[in-house]
DNA sequence: GCCGGATTGTTTGAACTCAAAGTATACGCA
DNA sequence: TGCGTATACTTTGAGTTCAAACAATCCGGC
């Protein structure tokens, strides 16, 4: 029966991935801004500016979408887009005022009832969900490309893509021995 | 340290959802389908021929999406579509020799290093990760509409948009006390 | 000063994703 | 028979996403 974990694993990814756009969806029409548009938002409001390829790091896009995100938001005036002066290959990305004021009372880039219910968890759950998350975040990081070596004749490497960029936020994970933690909490 | 659990889990989705989005993209260029387009393939793989609509829900995706991806599997001839004469409303989707073909030396839609470090994980990681995906699952099903009452000053409700959609396939998933189980099966 | 490689950002092209609008068809009821 | 609602699918429009191609700029060596 656990056969068929990797379907069960890969379907309830494709149900988050969609959940997570509905919500954006959702966001957009009683908001104003997708969710990718309030993530990246918000970190500026943390840094007030950077440039767009720090942004991207920060949230885990490339630089490419970060640049289309940028211009809807700079069409917004939410944030402003500038050259730098003394390296004109750099663009700095600011934060408006009026983005600073949007952000004061924008909602969660997750569903409220999804966060609502993960704040009703145990902390040991919760830990548990952010243990998981994490694992599979590093079990996907930088995959592909060396599984596959043959492919490219190319001399040269063309490198993992994807990179390490992982060590940034993956602090902690001592021990999996949550797994008897799980036991009692059913429900 | 427990204070940014939202933010921890908002960063490890984004993060899932882009290595996914990557290996889709990899997948496009070394086998020549894209990961959805598998995962549809796959599908109709298993049930020889399926509306529309039912290989939306079966893949958890909106038939306007669904249309897409058959559009392109269609040109590639990996199935046909074929408008029933009993109901000329319903078209059928029939996955062909070549469809069939295709799949029988097709990649996992999840990247092969995922799956093997996957499988070298004890059962009871693995069941970990499956009853928190599915658990995550759950708490964001039909999430947003009724958290947000107020919006809408429209009389008749927009209605429940995400809706339930859930129980049409989790047929073999009959009781989510899931939890308790996992204990005895320590090993 | 000038050329060539490296760095930073934007554009382009393709796929995916959805809601909402549109189209075609069926079915019930008068 | 005919009208209206319901159903099934497709089209449209907008946003996200990426790699790859492109552009602008910098910097080091000559």
């Amino acid at each position: 029966m656990s056969q068929d974990l990797e379907e069960d694993i890969l379907v309830a990814l494709r149900r988050i991935t969609r959940a997570i756009d509905l919500h954006s969806r959702y966001l957009a029409n009683t908001f104003g801004l997708t969710g990718p548009q309030l993530v990246c938002l918000r970190i500026l409001g943390r840094y007030d500016q950077l440039t767009p390829t720090e942004l991207a790091k920060h949230v885990s896009l490339s630089q490419a979408t970060v640049t289309g995100i940028v211009d809807r938001l700079a069409t917004r005036q939410l944030l402003v887009r500038e050259r730098s002066t003394t390296d004109r290959r750099h663009v700095t990305v600011t934060i408006t005022d009026a983005g600073r004021a949007l952000l004061t009372d924008a909602p969660s880039a997750l569903q409220e009832k999804f966060a609502r219910r993960l704040k009703q968890l145990s902390a040991e759950e919760q830990e548990i969900i952010r243990l998981t998350l994490t694992k599979i975040v590093r079990m996907m990081d930088g995959s592909d490309i060396d599984a596959a070596p043959v492919l490219s004749t190319d001399p040269n490497a063309p490198a993992d893509i994807a990179q390490p960029v992982q060590d940034e936020l993956s602090e902690a994970e001592p021990a999996p021995q949550s797994a008897t933690k799980l036991a009692g909490q059913d429900r």
